[in-house]
RNA sequence: GCCCAGAUAGCUCAGUUGGUAGAGCAGAGGACUGAAAAUCCUCGUGUCCUUGGUUCGAUUCCGAGUCUGGGCA
């Protein structure tokens, strides 16, 4: 029998942290974020990372458990996801994921395989400067030989999927386009209901926008100079998250801090936005709307009456 | 009050040697299977300020007006 899981997403800034919690205390949950910026420690402001206080006891994963300079991924990601999931089944207790990477989302409710010899990140960075040095055309040529399908579907000017495409089929000597057919078909180990919480665009951006002065007052400026000065390079890839690439230089005296904010809002709408459209590609979503406008029971309680008829009264 | 420069897409502006116009940004849509808060793709009709004149034809040239900058009084 599949067990149940519920999953609160949504775009960044329409409040799944306060309604996960809400609702892990409503249901005996534990919380699972799944958030590619949360998992690193000191990134706090500029992550908007649930507080102690904000927790309110319930237990919460995958929130602080690396270093800024430690490898984080997909597949990391599902390892230590899917065992705390398991963990918490047999504490009886149910697993509640929040948070807004989609992909990361996917891999671990579908249980896409990932295997660990399938990466060469020497190789893959070949690729790149073979991409730099020939054009993109060129490694996107390259693919086309052992892979015309994913070479149809890939953008030859997206060279980290292209690369990507080459060093799958150079390490496995497989097809990335066969393989990605296989993991879609892959049924899904758990019974998940899948929570998109959504409000108006405007009212979106509004929140952003206001989210980002906020973080400015709090201190994020001084956050990124911290991690600076404790050793953390800028081309790391927790420092690519918005709000630390675009206040880096700011620091280095190579840009104000008027256009930072402006760029830091802006970059954060047009993430919002590539997450709605990710969220929308899922048929089995469950779209929760003006959450902004709503009181928060009745919100929970919508959450819950599809909960008991996805999970048909088990575990609830 | 006078002089100069502007007035074109939501914003900043380019351009049309006179044949009704196009970039960046904003915005919208989409893709995504090991960097995903990343990476990438697609989408631009608007009284070209108003009004006379010249012209087959004016947003483009000329005149007047209005507004906005800047300068001089």
């Amino acid at each position: 029998m599949k067990k149940p899981l519920i999953v609160i997403a949504g775009p960044t800034a329409c409040g799944k942290t306060k309604i996960s919690i809400e609702l892990a205390k409503k249901t005996g949950g534990e919380i699972i974020s799944a958030d590619s910026m949360q998992v690193y420690k000191y990134m706090d402001i500029g992550t908007a990372k649930v507080t102690k206080k904000e927790m309110d006891d319930i237990p919460h994963y995958m929130i602080d458990e690396l270093y800024p300079d430690e490898k984080f991924n997909v597949v990391v990601f599902k390892e230590k996801a899917v065992s705390y999931i398991n963990d918490i089944y047999l504490r009886n207790k149910l697993p509640i994921i929040a948070g807004g990477t989609g992909f990361y989302i996917n891999a671990l409710v579908n249980d896409n395989i990932f295997m660990s010899t399938n990466e060469n990140e020497e190789l893959r960075k070949n690729l790149y400067s073979e991409a730099e040095l020939f054009g993109v055309e060129y490694l996107h040529n390259k693919l086309k030989k052992i892979d015309p399908d994913a070479a149809a579907s890939i953008h030859p000017n997206n060279i980290k999927r292209v690369a990507r495409a080459i060093e799958f089929y150079i390490l496995t000597n497989q097809r990335i386009s066969e393989h990605n057919k296989i993991e879609k078909n892959r049924v899904s180990p758990y019974n998940t209901a899948l929570f998109v919480l959504n409000m108006e665009r405007g009212e979106l951006y509004k929140r952003i926008d206001l989210r980002v002065d906020i973080m400015i007052e709090n201190g994020l400026l001084k956050e990124v100079e911290n991690l600076i000065n404790m050793g953390y390079d800028k081309n790391l890839v927790s420092m690519q998250g918005l709000g630390y690439k675009e206040f880096i230089p700011v620091l280095n005296g190579e840009k104000n801090l008027e256009d930072a904010v402006y760029e830091l809002k802006k970059s954060t709408r047009h993430f919002a936005k590539r997450q709605l459209t990710w969220f929308k590609a899922q048929k089995n979503a469950i779209w929760v709307n003006d959450v902004d406008k709503r009181d928060i029971d009745d919100i929970l309680n919508e959450i819950l009456n599809h909960c008991g008829r996805i999970f048909n009264g088990a575990i609830l």
